[in-house]
DNA sequence: TCGCTTCCGTTAGAGCCTCTAACTTCAGAG
DNA sequence: CTCTGAAGTTAGAGGCTCTAACGGAAGCGA
């Protein structure tokens, strides 16, 4: 389970022989360089080297990608695609078993989904690089693939049973987040949104520890500390 | 409060003069380049630019570090050893207000040293690099700085009141690993320390998105989800 | 079918980087 | 006061990103 997805552009309306072609070695590039940084990090990143594997010179690939940075940004955007897709069918397909197995769902399948390439989940939530991270197509990919997984815990949470009690300041502080659509402020408690943030960061803390090897050498199993945490999220809240 | 503190090697016995002006230029070359890890990024990091800063030719920077991935071994075990005093020097300030508080001093702390200088925070908790990260030398500053961390967090722990129950499996494993002192087998209660391990997975979730710019656009305090996170922590268990 | 345009690839090269080799120079140990 | 070794120098190999200028070929309209 939890096997890349091979890198595919997006638009695939008017294709004509040229653009197809072109998107095909845009695609060759990026799998060549998810290669590279699967193997030697982000510093083994060269398109000079992509190039030259493509079975061409470098100078040619920047008819394909304006630089490095723009490159980066597609695998980014890539990633964050792949993620999302990931997270909201696992959570889908879990929706018989209720709310608690959705949850524990969306725990276990995000994290194969990290240890299955490492390099892809730290190109979203490693270091930052690319001089300033962060190009525009970048956070649209990210909100629109965290949002819809956002959007299904929260659908999540809010099945689950919950005191009422009045919303504490940042409890109001979130209801009427701009991320939460106009229509729904107010309509979602605060709470619900809280339980999902921490859910959220939670299961990051684990996988990126994990992913970034600081549990290597403690001599216990991370999937049965992810058990765990998954048991006290499900549990009292 | 949690200002950075300035680059300073460890052993301090027999400095002839020459030593001392050598230390002097090896501190002064890693502040330089924690100014270029905190403007530019890790790509900004240059052996080249720094010597130039310094006054000197590129190639003679080599005469005080083997190359660019001793200079950022050096940095990590730096701050490992930073974080580490921080964070036990916190802990232990807050004792007097009981374990509780010591837990919320802890994740405070954390958080305002990885905000203060976040590249340093990404260093040791984002993505790695250097080829293949983790030269023995970082390895045991690591150990030595986070494992003060979790003897203290083990401590607060324990002297919290916690229902006694059978230990799982996942507990017994964690009775006897290999980072627990050989003679503390068994004497540490598994949930004590599957609790100290989710706290610090926890903040890690927490800080290491806000540091990483994924709250940006979300419209909410990350420091009130910070303690509302710890009231969970504290609370319940 | 012809010709024009647009894209794809090339080489050349500037400027950055890391790192090695071989030299000078100078300070401090003996 | 000598002489060894550390700290600096220049030269240069080989890598990278990215720009500029040019040749060929594929697709397009007429």
């Amino acid at each position: 389970m939890t096997e890349p997805s091979p890198p595919q552009s997006s638009p695939r309306q008017p294709q004509s022989r040229r653009d197809r072609y072109r998107t095909e070695t845009r695609d060759e590039a990026k799998r060549i360089a998810l290669d590279q940084l699967a193997t030697g990090g982000q510093a083994a990143l060269s398109l000079n080297a992509i190039a030259r594997e493509l079975g061409m010179t470098g100078p040619a690939l920047y008819r394909y990608f304006a630089g490095r940075d723009e490159l980066l940004t597609a695998l980014i955007v890539d990633a964050y695609d792949d993620l999302g897709t990931t997270l909201t069918r696992a959570v889908a397909d879990a929706a018989p078993d209720g709310p608690d197995e959705q949850i524990r769902a969306l725990g276990r399948t995000m994290r194969a989904w990290a240890l299955a390439q490492p390099h892809r989940y730290l190109l979203l939530f490693g270091t930052p690089f690319s001089g300033y991270h962060a190009p525009d197509a970048a956070l649209e990919a990210a909100q629109a693939s965290i949002g819809s997984v956002m959007e299904a815990m929260v659908d999540i949470e809010s099945r689950r049973g919950r005191p009422v009690a009045p919303p504490s300041l940042f409890e109001q502080q979130l209801e009427r987040a701009p991320w939460i659509p106009e229509e729904l402020h107010g309509a979602i408690p605060g709470a619900v949104l809280a339980d999902v943030l921490l859910t959220w960061t939670r299961l990051h803390g684990l996988i990126g520890l994990e992913v970034n090897g600081q549990f290597a050498t403690m001599g216990f199993d991370p999937a049965l500390l992810l058990e765990r945490e998954l048991d006290d999220i499900v549990g009292p809240g």
